[in-house]
DNA sequence: GCGACAG
DNA sequence: ATCTTGTCGC
């Protein structure tokens, strides 16, 4: 079992949650001293949900390094009240998330989520905010922008350009794919810039996502599937 | 006031 | 994110 660090409740209105975030975005740390040696487990995770239906399905899937098999999924299932707003995704998949990562047998040594890192308004989006409460490298690789201004990018795979929001970067547009609409990867929590890069594209096997969200997302679609209908 | 706006 | 049919391109 994989634990998790309450930084504090989810039962929160839209008002804490952005104070929440001004406090932990404090916390996060942005280099990669602490990556282990030679990374072996990377995680992904992914959230589906059918409409009229408050019930949230989770899933977080284990991927081997480099070779990129599935090796464990975890899944866990419940209500979610808390909105869609634009900033604050955490506090609607968060939770549900960090239920499914705790009954993980296999600590990753990296998770990657579908979503933004600190490439975020208030600069801790998703996967910066997991990486907090589950004390991991974390990686956001989302498949739209939030936030930040960019050129052009190269249309070959492997090319990026720095994603600014003024004059900082505070992440990359990614071509994980050839002459596919690119992706946004930004530091999540202790991991440098460089390093999320290098690891997005080393989990490509010809598809746009990167496996570990792929896989979860594939995943978690087929766990909905076989849930029960609603009452 | 207007446009932008992860999933 | 979900819903939903067809259509375009490799
Ligand atoms: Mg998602």
């Amino acid at each position: 079992m994989l634990t998790t660090k309450p930084l504090h409740s989810w039962d929160v209105t839209c008002r804490e949650a952005v104070a929440i975030q001004q406090v932990l975005r404090e916390k996060l740390i942005l280099c990669d001293d602490e990556i282990p040696a030679p990374v072996c487990w990377i995680a992904g995770a992914d959230i589906s949900y059918s409409r009229g239906d408050d019930r949230f399905f989770g899933v977080v899937v284990m991927l081997s390094y480099p070779a990129m098999e599935m090796t464990e999924m975890s899944s866990f299932s419940a209500r979610v009240s808390f909105p869609y707003v634009p900033g604050l995704l955490s506090f609607r998949e968060g939770p549900i998330l960090l239920k499914a990562f705790e009954k993980l047998k296999q600590r990753p040594d990296i998770a990657l989520f579908d979503g933004q890192g600190i490439a975020h308004p208030r600069g801790i989006g998703l996967a910066s905010h997991m990486g907090l409460f589950l004390d991991l490298p974390t990686i956001g690789c989302a498949k739209t922008k939030l936030v930040g201004s960019y050129g052009e990018v190269g249309a070959e795979r492997g090319s990026f350009t720095d994603l600014y929001h003024g004059d900082s970067v505070i992440g990359a547009v990614v071509r994980t794919k050839s002459r596919v609409k690119p992706v946004f990867v930004s530091q999540g929590h202790r991991i440098g810039l460089k390093r999320a890069i290098e690891v997005v594209l080393a989990c490509g096997k010809g598809y746009r996502l990167p496996e570990p969200v792929r896989q979860a997302h594939l995943a978690v679609n087929r766990f909905r599937a076989e849930a029960p209908a609603r009452d």
